[in-house]
DNA sequence: TGATTTCAAACATCATTCGTGTTCGTTAGA
DNA sequence: TCTAACGAACACGAATGATGTTTGAAATCA
């Protein structure tokens, strides 16, 4: 929220790791929409010249955008945030979320699985169980297709989008269309009983689309935050939805909506 | 050949690096069959219990297999060597070819790009420039998948095979056949004039075969050890290949033979 | 069963790598 | 032109990884 109160909390402490710096740099720079490296040098109490390294690492993995003399935000209204910024919000509820949403799933089921943080999360569980998963993102193919593990992956066509590495156009539309799965976990962008599944891309949201028509049961995956919220792409009623996996931030009248209209919602 | 001649160059040899260690005991224990840790440690210089590490970390990387006592080569005869064993095979040989194969290959081309090891070196090349590549394995997806690089990504579905990752079965056949490359570039397990182009697997014969059918132009890298041989699966007769890129072990009489059919070869 | 070998965990030691800070010459903007 | 910012180069300390030794457990063989 408001700056002050974060410096007033870190200044002169010696003893933070780079990652706690990195995450402390982020977040300065999201919530204040810029910084110098002054500014950030003086916060956390590390040289400038580190300060300058922090921002290069992170102006890589897309976190922040670097300007001379400091960092900008990538956040601009109305775009949504990068993939790389989404990744550190909220990893205490994505997980709780993700184990709850493994858990509705038995051994020897075929699983659909969307792309977005959270439903890596899923894929990290799943792994290690007797299923077989169709991730649709680069990221949870890299996670399942490494050595260890009992999933058999099923790998979609499609074509990566930047960044986040989600598999869209007419590849893995068609992958989806010739297979049937019993459960599919869908992440999206806003979700609201008025205006019901939205995503922020359009190829997305038709993905989306067909992977739930392809699912026995479909099963979302959304933090708090994604409730009420509306974005570009419809993708659906919020009827199309069997079970709702959410956290405790969820707006309680949001959930009573969205339990009218029929959904079953969990909250963890 | 002779585990005498290797002994004599390394016995007493204490600057060897980890992964000159681990090179030298795949390569005795391949040679020989199988090998003791007290031979092992005897042969390099280490301990008992450096031996024991090295082969665990072996024979997770599937190089060879943990006997009590020892470790024992996964060659079994008639079967193909396990894939991280022949990736360690010829690593320069496969470098000079897949630089020959990428010189072949135009910006802006659209390539598909098999799986095996020297296709795998192309795709290490091809990241840097300005194509499309749709690759048939794991592991160039994860190459090409990762951020850096100017090459745009495809991906092709499939069922990826385990350890060597390489993509079968419906989906990959359909993905193949829903698009037309400029340049296929095909790696192969056996190659002769007589027999054509050979393959271990039967799945993987089957999708090379889509693979060679959707390009405009078919480029095969064999390192000289596959020319003359035939594996089990038969995938077409030589005159599909448009250019075959090997190394100068390849055998003479096989490359006139080729020429013979039609192949353009050139030798790196 | 008992003896012997093999194994793996735990700890110590050493080399290497990584992160960081400082300095200094260069570069980009005002 | 001048000044702040930058990045390359070096130095230093901490963290990490590789290795060897010891020791008790487990597996194999007689």
């Amino acid at each position: 929220m408001n700056t002050l109160s974060v410096r007033s909390d870190v200044v002169f402490n010696p003893s933070m790791s780079n990652t706690d710096r990195h995450g402390l740099i982020a977040k300065t720079v999201r919530d204040s929409g810029g910084a110098t490296v002054q500014e950030l040098a003086e916060l956390t109490g590390a040289s400038e010249m580190t300060i300058r390294r922090d921002l290069d690492t992170l102006a890589t993995q897309g976190v922040l955008e670097r300007v001379r003399g400091g960092a900008r935000t990538l956040l601009l209204r109305g775009e949504e945030p990068p993939f790389a910024l989404r990744a550190q919000d909220a990893v205490d509820a994505k997980r709780r979320i993700a184990a709850e949403v493994a858990a509705l799933i038995a051994d020897g089921e075929s699983v659909l699985l969307d792309s977005g943080t959270t439903c890596l999360e899923v894929a990290r569980i799943l792994r290690e169980r007797h299923v077989t998963v169709m991730p649709l993102s680069l990221q949870a193919i890299r996670l399942l297709g490494e050595t260890p593990g009992h999933a058999d992956l099923l790998m979609p066509g499609g074509r990566p989008r930047a960044a986040e590495g989600a598999l869209t156009g007419p590849l893995a539309l068609a992958s989806l269309a010739a297979l049937r799965f019993d459960t599919a976990v869908i992440g999206c962008c806003g979700l609201s009983a008025a205006d019901g599944l939205t995503a922020y891309d359009l190829d997305d949201a038709a993905v989306k689309k067909a992977g739930i028509a392809s699912a026995r049961r479909v099963v979302l995956a959304a933090d708090g935050g994604k409730l009420g919220r509306t974005a570009h792409a419809h993708v659906g009623p919020a009827t199309l939805l069997h079970t709702l996996v959410t956290d405790t931030t969820a707006s309680a009248e949001e959930v009573d909506a969205l339990e009218a209209v029929g959904s079953n919602v969990k909250i963890v």
